[in-house]
RNA sequence: UCCUCGGUAGCUCAAUUGGCAGAGCGAGCGGCUGUUAACCGCUUGGUUGUUGGUUCGAGUCCAACCCGAGGAGCCA
């Protein structure tokens, strides 16, 4: 057996017999001549096979080869421009073929296909090119967050999964029984981050949440990936430098080592590359002075129903879309009206109606991937605004605590995976920037 | 929860005014030395989402329900 080798390092190996153990992918040929296009994970390359240099026995298993049968190819590597994979241009002259398992009929064929049979197949709709490609971004998005972060000085925490009661109070909760009592899947860490940071200063949780909510929409899953860093000792204006920073060493990572498959997503990365800091910061009322003169401007009546909105609403989806068409990069929304946010943001300076919180919103249409917010320090006021709030005092005892031991300004923000990924990627929707997506109608496979 | 659209062969879709349920792809067989969703010939393929109703006759009309998709609200 020759050298075993991975599809994405094949560039080192022409001229040389290599291996390689993976999977039928597609298959196309003459009478004497057959394509197979062989994928193992790390990329896609085309094995040649031509009759007279093969025995017969070789050459009529390659020609009865079925879609997504398990193969095992050697022969030399070659480099030629007519060939296609991931990445192109390169064949193996096949010398010998061995089928490990000769696939019964595949069902997701070379053709087009409805979003609910792909759905119905998710767990074979991951072998096809395009996910494949987006799935290989997101782990990468992923690696970098934490890539980032590790050498910044932020340590991981993992934050509990049950929860005892709703982490903000407003969002709906998956409720699920404990030994007789009731807890609820988190919808996120931040509040555990606070405790965190009085004792290791800077830390992050990673890991999925959960929203009971019944939003039906390609911006939405009912769990989904979020990285949620929070830092001892930082304003709004940190927070919003290191989002930044951060946000843009994700998205150049990519298009470092996954320009292959962004060509495969036919991704234009014109866009990525533009993302680098600063970012423009919109304060919340020049965002509601732009959205309101677009509205104005606007002959479409069904635009203007949608971009309706007076002083004190949070931004909807169209809002976002609009106000993000007017720049080229990421851009941060701050500053939103106290009521439509959170209760422990803090307040802005003079201007108790509005709290020191920033949305970052991605360009192309994509829409909300991050929020964060300045978080209150002072333990009276933090009262306050739990009482104003109507949430129970007592389910925050440990939480008011953090505010009478040391407590320090201090900020934080939720990323969200699956939206950054889409966005990063170029893909229409969510739900395929997770292996496995969770949706309203949806929980299988 | 509300609004809109949809459900016919394994898949993607067609079916005129209510009148024999079809095509392409896939699959099977044969042919072809450079294919890129190859091509050519033959073969194979049906509980029309469910239940009830109208009718001589329903994929088509009516009612209820089920399932899915897109959007709104809410949110990352």
């Amino acid at each position: 057996m020759s050298n075993i080798v991975a599809i994405q390092n094949i560039a080192d190996y022409i001229g040389q017999e290599v291996t390689i153990q993976g999977w039928l992918y597609a298959k196309t040929g003459k009478g004497k001549i057959q394509f197979l296009q062989v994928r193992d994970g790390t990329g896609i390359m085309q094995a040649v096979l031509f009759k007279p240099n093969l025995p017969p026995e070789i050459f009529e298993a390659g020609k009865r080869l079925t879609q997504e049968s398990a193969v095992v190819v050697r022969g030399v590597v070659k480099e030629n421009g007519r060939a296609p994979g991931v990445p192109g241009g390169f064949e193996i002259d096949t010398a010998d073929l061995q089928v490990v398992q000769l696939s019964q009929e595949y069902p997701i064929t070379p053709k087009e296909h409805g979003v609910e049979f792909l759905l119905e197949n998710r767990h074979l709709w991951i072998r096809s090119r395009k996910q494949w490609a987006l799935l290989r971004i997101r782990a990468t998005v992923m690696r970098a967050c934490r890539e980032w972060l590790d050498t910044h000085g932020y340590v991981e925490m993992s934050t509990p999964i049950l929860t005892p009661a709703a982490g903000e109070g407003t969002s709906t909760l998956f409720e699920v029984d404990y030994f007789g009592d009731t807890v609820y899947l988190a919808q996120t860490g931040q509040l555990y981050n606070e405790a965190n940071i009085y004792s290791f200063g800077k830390v992050y949780c990673f890991g999925p949440t959960f929203r009971a909510e019944k939003s039906k929409t390609r911006r939405h899953l009912t769990e989904f990936w979020m990285i949620e860093p929070e830092t001892a000792y930082q304003d709004l204006d940190g927070l919003m430098e290191m989002e930044e920073q951060f946000v843009s060493h994700v998205v150049q990572r990519v298009l470092q080592e996954r320009r292959p498959e962004l060509e495969v997503l036919e991704r234009d990365i014109r866009m990525l590359e533009n993302v680098t800091p600063p970012f423009p910061r919109v304060s919340y009322d020049e965002a509601f002075e732009r959205i309101t003169k677009i509205r104005e401007e606007s002959d479409d009546p069904e635009l203007k129903e949608l971009l309706k909105l007076e002083w004190g609403d949070d931004f909807g989806s169209p809002h976002e879309t609009e106000l993000t068409k007017l720049y080229d990069r990421p851009i941060f929304v701050y500053g939103f009206p106290t009521v439509c946010k959170a209760f422990y943001m803090e307040p802005w300076p003079n201007r108790p109606e509005v709290c020191k919180s920033v949305d970052m919103l991605a360009p192309e249409g994509y829409g909300e991937i991050t929020g964060g917010s300045e978080r209150i320090s002072d333990p009276d006021l933090l009262l306050k605004r739990i009482h104003e709030d109507n949430l129970p005092e007592e389910a925050f005892t440990w939480y008011m605590d953090l505010r009478k031991y040391g407590s320090v300004p201090h900020s934080g923000f939720g990323l969200g995976i699956e939206r950054t990924v889409a966005w990063i990627a170029g893909t229409h929707h969510v739900r395929e920037a997770n292996p496995f997506p969770r949706t309203l109608g949806r929980v299988y496979p």
